[in-house]
DNA sequence: TTGCTCCTCACGTCACGTGAGGTGGC
DNA sequence: TTGCTCCTCACGTCACGTGAGGTGGC
């Protein structure tokens, strides 16, 4: 899709080396963010050119997308760090399997409650446009102005530093105010 | 549920103030949290104790939820900064929860997509444990262990500074790995 | 020679965490 | 007086962002 400067030989059996700008864009990562990566320890360009560019095989590519997905499932890199040395430091490949899905476990409880939570603030969104809503349909008729407010106050018709209350909303059940409209005018 | 040490008038119409501690517990927030908001301008203590001691009421509680779940979603302080600015400016009522409703649609619209997101990553993370799974049942008959390939070359033995492939799993579709166990062996 | 991509410092940012040293109130 | 909670600096952390000044390759 992307048409980019990248080397691309469609009918190569061996693919050209990539260098950090194509593994950015090929990743979704940046240049910064792999050069990071590099300093963890998380990954290691397979060569330099004469020029000191790193140059990368594809596998790399594989590798950074799996560093990102992690870090979307919530893992810091240095979880991320602790999960490669499980694997290089483990006696067996089997071994280092079951360290890999034990974590993996963790990680599904937490992203299905992660999942959980988002749904409802999702719900709470909903509400709550929902309920502003009304007040776009309250708002040319029942909404006073400032000056009518501030004239009865001090006889000076002054910009008031917070919006006034509709009053049409007095008339409303408070209680059934949602949070993400509560949190607004409270304090 | 959680006895306290804050002060609980159980049938007290105004309740006493609360200190920071207490309304962090009640937000489930840090004290530097709730100091770090306060330096942003998000919430204001309505007075100070003789001690200086930050008091504020209960609509804090309500304010400091509000603020953890806008930045759950994904806000930064600094857009909330924005959210309470367009509160606090906006020349009525009616016009500031327009412009809050317009980000609350937006941010509807992101959330949706993270919980796509998430969600796919949530079967991936499923397949790949089920894709591991079958490595326990592998390991005991198939797996080679590590003197016998390093030998094989050197005549040395070693401990490998990588797990060996299991060879079991050279028989499988390649393929179909997921992406979240291709990456583990990446590189 | 021009343009584009890369290189290595190294300081900045965001949302707090984490002491350091001191004071207040039952 | 002891304990607990609070106070104000102020530096640390995490995952990069963002120049600064310089080199490489078609």
């Amino acid at each position: 899709m992307a048409s980019s400067s990248a080397p691309n030989n469609a009918s190569a059996s061996k693919s050209a080396p990539l260098q950090v700008g194509d593994l950015a864009r090929a990743s979704g990562k940046t240049v910064r963010a792999i050069h990071h990566y590099e300093e963890l320890g998380l990954l290691r360009p397979d060569a330099r050119s004469k020029g000191r560019f790193r140059l990368y095989d594809a596998s790399a590519v594989t590798r950074v997308r799996w560093i990102g997905k992690l870090h979307e499932l919530g893992m810091s890199l240095t979880e991320i760090q602790k999960v490669v040395a499980a694997w290089e430091t483990a006696p067996s490949a089997g071994r280092a399997m079951a360290e890999i899905r034990a974590v993996y476990r963790a990680k599904l409880e937490e992203t299905r409650a992660q999942v959980a939570r988002l749904r409802a603030l999702e719900g709470e969104l909903e509400s709550s446009i929902l309920y502003l809503d009304t007040c776009e349909t309250c708002e040319p008729e029942f909404l006073l102005d400032s000056s009518a407010l501030t004239s009865k106050k001090n006889g000076s018709v002054t910009v008031p530093n917070r919006p006034l209350e509709c009053p049409a909303c007095e008339l409303r059940d408070r209680e059934a105010e949602p949070d993400l409209v509560a949190g607004i005018h409270a304090q």
